[in-house]
DNA sequence: ATCAAGGCGTGATAATTATCATAACGAGAC
DNA sequence: GTCTCGTTATGATAATTATCACGCCTTGAT
């Protein structure tokens, strides 16, 4: 018994970009996982700001955190592209898995990469200024979601603030610098990595 | 077969204050838990800095990160008190958890309740300020390391820097300022928070 | 059509933080 | 002992980032 064959039998749920797909204080009965579309996970913060924790990828799971730990939810989930999650009951999961050791081993294995790697990024991030978050997260754009030079932004500047921790202004401010140093192009919502070499550089260089 | 049953029959090391537990990049070979003491879980980084991830408790499990997913480790670990350390063969503890759907879950739902801490709690200090942030890393070893209003710092001021991400002059010059404003007593390496309340509020305004 | 709201974009200014310099102090090496 | 070296400490200055203010454009509601 593996995820794939477990989900299977299980209910999916479409989603349009831009609905909300967990609601941070939902209680959690369900462990749903990302079968296409993308998605971002956030924690509202004091002063209805709102905190990007990560995007999540198809094959990635939605339920990460507090799943096995708490009751409700501590974070939402909302479509950043249309969207279908799949969804077991969690109560069967948990069943299963401590029924099944290896199945146990399988879903720890992944949630712990999927964690780590959240921690990570969010170490990488930190250890950046303004231009080298902006150009972390081109890269991560570019590299891990589209795999292309060229891709539509999925998020909003807001969105990105949010993410690496900046303000909306100077966000925008840094693509523009970006685009009048001809490292970047921008066509409305598409971006296009005109320099990679010089945005790896600046991501580096901090 | 729990944890504690576990652990009665496997390695206990013991670590001076100041000495490495892990070094990054070592292969993970055992399964470690902090049985008494205080250790810092950290990353080096680019231009030989140091981020602190988060810091373990006894009964904190250190291998977190990259175990069960990595082969090699990807933070050390060094302890900031005198500390003894259970260490089990990873190997034993994969084939029982392969075995042993609920010590399985026992394990996965630990490690995701300490990575979910450290990812909140990334949240909780990206959100605020230089000051902000000083008071809520003193509350933590006030409240949730110590439970006493005083204490002995058990990191340097440059470890504090490294963990809230600011630099080691503006973590002394606030604290200097902390203590001019009454709010604080320093003496030496321990402190004295004399206004709670006021300390809170700082850390809630950001 | 018109209005309101929100995203995008830019500039000026204020606030925050980093960097550089300097000094006192203690611990460990020799 | 004495000499480093690292930590704590403080000030002056520079760099970075946030805030405020404004205008443009698009979208959705009425």
């Amino acid at each position: 018994m593996d995820i794939e064959s477990m989900c299977s039998r299980k209910s999916e749920k479409s989603y349009k970009k831009g609905e909300t797909i967990i609601q941070e204080g939902d209680s959690i009965k369900e462990f749903t996982y990302l079968k296409s579309g993308l998605v971002k996970l956030y924690r509202k913060s004091s002063g209805d700001r709102e905190q990007i924790i990560c995007f999540a990828l198809p094959l990635d799971f939605v339920s990460l955190l507090s799943i096995f730990s708490e009751e409700k939810y501590n974070y939402s989930v909302t479509a950043l592209l249309d969207s279908v999650t799949c969804s077991m009951d969690l109560n069967e999961v948990k069943m299963l898995a401590n029924q099944n050791g290896r199945f146990a081993t399988g879903i720890m294995q992944k949630i712990n990469r999927a964690t780590d790697r959240i921690i990570l990024d969010f170490l990488e991030v930190k250890q950046r200024r303004l231009f080298g978050r902006i150009a972390y997260i081109l890269l991560y754009f570019s590299k891990v979601i589209f795999k292309q030079q060229t891709f539509e932004l999925p998020v909003s500047r807001k969105e990105i603030a949010e993410y690496i921790g900046m303000t909306v202004e100077n966000v925008i401010r840094t693509l523009s610098d970006l685009r009048k140093d001809g490292i970047i192009k921008i066509y409305g919502p598409t971006i296009e990595i005109v320099d990679m070499e010089r945005l790896e550089r600046i991501s580096d260089l901090s």
